[in-house]
DNA sequence: AACTATTTATAAGA
DNA sequence: TTCTTATAAATAGTT
């Protein structure tokens, strides 16, 4: 429908080409559009050029005209996608299982729900439980147990520094003795610098009064360490019966 | 190209409609198949009639098109399997993570893996296995109490028709002893239809015999409930405490 | 489905 | 690209 008639073969010509390839494609689009409007049909049209670029036209949107096209062809591109949501929704459906077999065994587990055990599943269920019960009692005693000496060697530790300070002070207080003698013998005015130093270590408290030798109480870590150690006395008798 | 001009809009007669659709279609597809050839171009048509049939060319396969036509776009038709893949995978990680905590809250029911908690967790789930403990023992003493009332029930039953066959046989030795009596004074050749029944009804034991009135054993239901029951004396004594 | 008058598309040229 | 135009091709209406 020219000058002259051609045959269909791949235009050599590259500008011939294209200038064929912008008539013929807008007589295309224009013609997938009047077939959708005369004839009340659903037309997807997708045309790439020689150079990449695209052109296209959806009467519908391209979207769910391919989609139709794929739901017609089983054997479809999005077999991929698809099989990776089937893989997924298998996945969801196997986890789902999991987490609610968890559940009901956490359930029982808790004393809930024990509706549907004969006496001898509760047996074993009781058995379990006192089991846990057991093993976090060891566990409680385990970490009280490390606590109460890790608590008796720091206790010791100060113990033994207090002794070397009861030491120093009783040495000190030798000295002063010593010096307030020499000083009753006639040095009134003695270098007191060292008298001074001594009550400088002794932080302001008086040399003469008795020492009142006492450990320093362990600082209680966290609220409520004490009545732990309290129960302990109670949770290893339970434990060893 | 027509006997006449024609406006562009929905053909109304279905026939006629058919008639284009069916020429216009081929017409398209032929120029589609041109273009491709002409132009060194990659067409994809898809066509679907008002009465759903399917009608495609794509020089290329038409997957590849469509393949590309979506690399394209990047809104593309996937975006939904997309979307909908990424849904299924937050589903799994939600589901995993539910099912990770609640095991690692299981184990430590069970009383494994408790390195991570202090006493105060500690002593926190030992209140939450003691009260399972209880409901555990609860719902088993309750399942015991109900066995244990619905044998004596039966055992009641039993005992009642026991004493009723008791009498029974009482009378029926006193009707015996009767006869013999009456058979003592001189009817030898008395009708022993009687007796011979009454011997029938006892089944071959000697009714002379000292009765042995013995209630007839529950039947265990199932095996080791006697053994329950010997258990349910303590777990009532520990459920009491 | 075939015919054909007519419209439409487009090849070649500008 | 777009316009023009001669001509091929497509097709509306008819049979």
């Amino acid at each position: 429908m020219g000058r002259g008639k051609i045959v269909i073969q791949r235009i050599d010509n590259t500008t011939s080409r294209q200038v064929t390839f912008s008539k013929r494609r807008n007589g295309l689009l224009k013609k997938a559009k009047e077939l959708a409007i005369l004839c009340d049909a659903q037309v997807g049209l997708i045309v790439f050029s020689s150079t990449g670029k695209l052109y296209e036209f959806a009467n519908n949107s391209m979207r769910s005209t391919i989609d139709r096209y794929n739901k017609i062809k089983e054997e479809n591109n999005n077999m991929n996608l698809t099989s990776e949501v089937k893989f997924w929704q298998r996945e969801v459906a196997s986890l789902r299982q999991q987490l609610y077999y968890l559940q009901e065994n956490h359930r029982q587990l808790l004393g809930e729900e024990l509706s549907g055990l004969n006496t001898k599943d509760l047996t074993n269920l009781e058995n379990q439980i006192e089991m846990s019960l057991k093993g976090v009692r060891k566990q409680k005693e385990q970490i009280l147990t490390d606590e109460i000496r890790e608590l008796n060697q720091k206790g010791n530790l100060i113990h033994q520094e207090n002794i070397e300070l009861y030491k120093k002070v009783n040495l000190i207080r030798q000295e002063y003795t010593e010096l307030q003698k020499i000083s009753e013998q006639g040095y009134e005015s003695a270098p007191n610098g060292r008298v001074q130093a001594t009550h400088t270590i002794s932080n302001g408290y008086d040399l003469h009064a008795p020492i009142n030798l006492q450990l320093r109480q362990p600082q209680t870590q966290k609220n409520g360490t004490s009545t732990s150690v309290m129960q302990l006395g109670l949770q290893l008798h339970y434990t060893e019966d």
